[in-house]
DNA sequence: ATAATACTCGAACATGCGTTCTTCGTCAAG
DNA sequence: CTTGACGAAGAACGCATGTTCGAGTATTAT
């Protein structure tokens, strides 16, 4: 007889493991099994029990059995205050944006960096949060270089005035980083260099926000020029 | 009369916030009150509860009362995988680099960013690295924007070749940020900006390194252009 | 159908852990 | 010397919280 799930993580498993992400990073510290058990709908201690047994068995967490609050992330583990942002991809000036499929903030092997919470805008929550890579100079006129990671935060679709978003414009093939206006006649893509021309994007042309740039991270290390 | 001790903190007090510290990185959530005590060698959990009220009211750690293990440290926490890294100052073309005074404990009030372990090159030590937020659009050539932090680590006046290096020309009056190359007759300072020309530096000119460029952080606001 | 397994519940139990009270010693000011 | 603030201890109290158990309901295999 199989499991009747054979899949690792049921819907409860996740429900738990994000409370218990966001919890550390709310208050500062673990929840109790009760507290776990109201944010995710479940009545008995037991059965919050039961499924900490398994996550733990699943390696995903740990305990400190007798202990309050003795539970504690793993890997994905955003111990702290810090926000495990994964990486979705690379970003390239003529091809379209990688964005992450939503709510897969977990058990994704894929790279990811580790970005504090103080450094992000404070209402951020970790599910809207997603990484590019910058590939080539092509977004030298936002200041960004090759090898720079851009922190986004989706948003929808929407932007507002003055944000730097990241743009897909169907039409052209273009992938760009602007500061985004809206304007009668249309919208204005402004980079962030003031000596370079913005772009007019007219009413009518299809443009798609992929998300707004909340960081850039630039690590440096050797180059040979 | 004066109270005995004036200063913020004494000795038991910077040895429970080590402590909450390293618990937390250890375990994953924090300790109790009477694991505090033992730690710290206080044999009664008044005096540490008394502490830790102290504590509280200085806003150096956050209690939820009634709440097991409900203390948290509050900004100079560098918890988890992450460092603290002081401000030192602002940079500026025109004027020397601030230098932190070697020696920080990191219960200072001064601002600092968190930044992750992970993130900075691997034989980083916390002591040896500090911060700087740029002013002024003077770096522009460096890719490096009014605002952008810039996160460096203190070599001792040395410099690789390939190096990014904050460098100060007394002759010149200047700071910049550059790439670093010694040559035959003296120094090249090459832009990061491909399309900008470098600066020569003769031999006998003085030059001071001031460190190495390790990353550059750039937290996007809205803008009004 | 029967048995076996996975999941769920509620409640009792035991203890972990914060709080509070009393007591005591030290030091500086009046 | 007395007073009062400060630092320290230890014990008792009681709520907070992890654990365990008995029982009930699906779901699947035999």
């Amino acid at each position: 007889m199989m499991a009747r799930k054979a899949k690792g993580l049921g819907e409860r498993h996740k429900k738990i493991l994000r409370f218990l992400e966001s919890h550390q990073n709310r208050e500062g510290f673990p929840p109790t099994i009760r507290e776990i058990g109201e944010a995710t709908d479940i009545s008995s201690t037991s059965v919050v029990n039961y499924y900490l047994d398994q996550l733990e068995k699943m390696g995903k967490i740990e305990r400190q059995r007798k202990i309050s609050r003795g539970i504690s992330l793993t890997e994905s583990s955003p111990l702290g205050d810090m926000f495990k942002i994964p990486v979705a991809g690379r970003i390239v000036a003529g091809e379209p944006i990688p964005v992450p499929a939503s709510d897969f903030t977990y058990f994704d092997a894929e790279s990811s960096v580790d970005v504090a919470r103080s450094l992000l805008p404070s209402r951020s929550d970790s599910e809207e949060l997603f990484a590019l890579e910058v590939d080539g100079d092509s977004m030298i006129d936002a200041m960004i270089n090759d090898g720079d990671i851009v922190v986004m935060k989706s948003t929808g679709g929407e932007a507002k005035n003055g944000e730097m978003v990241a743009v897909w414009l169907p039409e052209r093939d273009e992938t760009t980083l602007k500061y985004f206006y809206k304007e009668n006649e249309g919208y204005r893509l402004q980079p962030a260099n003031p000596t370079m021309e913005p772009i007019h994007v007219d009413k009518d042309e299809p443009l798609e926000i992929k998300g707004k740039v909340v960081m850039v991270i630039r690590q440096i290390h050797k180059t040979v020029i």
